[in-house]
RNA sequence: CGGAGUGUAGCGCAGCUUGGUAGCGCAUCUGGUUUGGGACCAGAGGGUCGGGGGUUCGAAUCCCUCCACUCCGACCA
């Protein structure tokens, strides 16, 4: 491709409402532009990377045995209705109405869909399984749309549908996915972890998201430094401690701690480490019968943070989870939070796993301005139900038995996960079996966003001088760029010459040939637009048979006899 | 939806407190000089100052109202 026939739309300053990296430069390096907040615009240059990640994905699906279809975005009222999400989806789904004063949606995914075709169109058992996918846009009104292109209001997904009798079979074409998926993200060449996910409530046995990994995720992962097992760390188990509780090594004692409320507090002025200060979460319990709702201490170590979602998990305890209202835990356990600790508590105490095996530690007396230190469970007070209530923290051993935990922030590319028959049930999506009774399928889900892969490759890649393409979806290979092509004849028919040649040789070019452009730019724009790999030619080099190459992450730019060049993009290029 | 903020040329901003018919840098166009990492000189074009209403002889500026966009929070198959 040639420049002078190409939308180059870079910018020099950022635009002041870009705050995400990605954001900021897909916008400088003229890849996307905003029509309305979450509405974006892709311009030729963002077009070719977007379509590369949409080759890679449609490629290994078809690979993995899915069929392509394609769905409208508007989708009729009844079939949600018949779902039942037309309730309970809520303000996200865009609501609209024909002139017929017929009720639509813009669709923010395609299960109604998917399922009312597959059951009018797959009769017998013999049928199945099938997996059908697209790769389309899609309408979220979220509340909030940020971060450009990774959260916005309209984008483009790819989704795939599977549909079985049985749940082995549900099973094989889930893993199949799960492998296609580590292929796509291989191939696009981004570092990422499937991880275990909550299956939420839409359930179903089994459910992994796939993370791109990268500082500015919204998501912690947890993952195993000598395994591939890999966590969000809302649902990583912390694992019990290998070693037993110590031996008491104090006697216990009561400790004036006049306004002192929190761990640190506590542990400074006690001069002990964190880690020997135990904390106590008062939270609601489920309501009785009466809807009357008790109390349930939650013990954890002073440097732990409780887990919300592993807690109102536990029995007895209220979902959602909800702290203790101040007044109640007054009134109740006659103290203020700050002063709660589990010696002589009259409502069930859930004790932490590792909380449970500190010995000689500090807590609340229950009393105002009183600490206990020196105590010991068994010796001191029993030690009540043990539970998993913690977030894992760096350091602690993997869930799986190999290596230690590491976390790290991931942006969410992908999700697969077993619907079960959710939809099947409610739209009656049936087949025959084997002995011609009637069976609803059950199915399987599995969502990549494509535009979002797009913005997460840059969150993952980038430097000061802009966006770093992985190599497959990169908008062009090879930036060719001569040095005053307008005044040297040897420059530009040797130019024209090797984009010609490259481009033979199946090579993405983009030749700088603006007849003005001056050097600096050319070069500072191939950088932004992060084109791999630069050839530059000028005079002083050609003299000498001589280009200058540099890779887009090389530190230093090297001459090349124009003999080799080919030979050395060869080896340097996939 | 709660809190905060911003809307002035394609982009980044000043002007608003204290009303007097709009300015700077970049970009664009023309001419010239330059040209190995974001050139220089001279000239030119481009603005219903987010919309509507009000106050005033006069509003980008003061008042009311609506809208859009951004950030934080809540939310997020």
């Amino acid at each position: 491709m040639r420049a002078s026939r190409f939308l180059i739309a870079t910018l020099k300053q950022n635009p002041s409402d870009a705050v995400a990296i990605s954001h900021q430069l897909m916008l400088r390096s003229g890849m996307v532009r905003q029509l309305a907040s979450g509405l974006y615009t892709w311009l030729p240059m963002g077009l070719r990377v977007f379509r590369k990640v949409e080759a890679i994905v449609r490629e290994e699906m078809d690979r993995a045995g899915a069929q392509e279809v394609l769905m409208p975005v508007v989708q009729p009222a009844e079939l949600w209705q018949e779902s039942g999400r037309w309730e309970q989806y809520g303000p996200e789904l865009l609501r609209i109405v024909d002139r017929h004063d017929n009720s639509f949606c813009l669709g923010p995914t395609h299960e109604e869909v998917i399922t009312d075709l597959i059951r009018n169109e797959l009769k017998s058992y013999k049928q199945l399984p099938a997996n059908f996918y697209q790769i389309q846009t899609k309408f979220r009104d979220e509340v909030r749309p940020r971060f450009g292109i990774m959260r916005a209001r309209e984008f483009t997904m790819k989704d795939a549908y599977s549909f079985h009798l049985q749940q082995s079979c549900l099973q094989d074409t889930y893993d199949r996915m799960h492998s296609a998926y580590c292929n796509i993200f291989n191939r696009i060449g981004l570092d990422f972890r499937p991880v275990l996910a909550d299956t939420g409530s839409i359930g179903g046995s089994s459910s992994h998201e796939f993370h791109v990994l990268a500082d500015s995720g919204e998501d912690d992962i947890a993952f195993s430094t000598a395994s591939d097992y890999a966590a969000n760390v809302e649902l990583a188990e912390a694992v019990a401690p290998a070693h037993e509780r110590p031996a008491p090594g104090q006697e216990k004692s009561k400790v004036a701690t006049p306004g002192q409320h929190t761990i640190e507090d506590v542990s400074k002025s006690l001069e002990v480490s964190p880690k020997q200060v135990l904390k106590t979460l008062v939270v609601l319990g489920e309501a009785d019968e009466d809807g009357n709702q008790g109390l349930v201490a939650l013990v954890l170590r002073g440097d732990h943070e409780l887990n919300e979602l592993k807690a109102e998990k536990l029995e007895g305890i209220a979902s959602p989870l909800t702290f203790a209202p101040e007044a109640k835990i007054q009134q109740e356990l006659g103290c203020k939070p700050g002063s709660i600790g589990p010696v002589g508590l009259n409502i069930p105490v859930l004790v932490d796993r590792s909380a449970a095996v500190v010995a000689d530690f500090a807590c609340g007396a229950n009393k105002d301005g009183y600490h206990f230190t020196g105590v010991n469970w068994e010796r001191d007070l029993p030690v009540g139900t043990i539970a998993d209530l913690r977030n894992v923290v760096v350091g602690d051993p993997s869930p799986c038995g190999q290596g230690t935990l590491e976390i790290k922030r991931g942006i969410e590319v992908g999700h697969i996960f077993q619907l079960g028959t959710k939809y099947s049930e409610a739209m009656r999506a049936t087949v025959l079996d084997e002995n011609g009774k009637e069976q609803v399928m059950t199915m399987g889900c599995y969502g990549i966003g494509v535009s979002r892969v797009v913005a997460a490759a840059i969150e993952q890649n980038y430097d000061d001088n802009g966006i770093i393409w992985p190599e497959a979806i990169a908008p062009f290979q090879i930036a060719l760029v001569p040095i005053n092509m307008n005044k040297s004849e040897a420059v530009r028919s040797k130019c024209e010459e090797l984009y010609s040649q490259l481009t033979e040789a199946g090579y993405d070019v983009l030749f700088m040939d603006e007849e003005k452009a001056r050097l600096g730019v050319m070069l500072a724009d191939t950088e932004l637009m992060g084109i791999p790999h630069r050839v530059v030619v000028g005079d002083r080099g050609l003299e000498a048979g001589t280009v200058e190459y540099k890779g887009r992450r090389d530190a230093d730019k090297q001459e090349i006899a124009l003999d080799d060049l080919f030979t050395m993009l060869k080896t340097t290029i996939n």
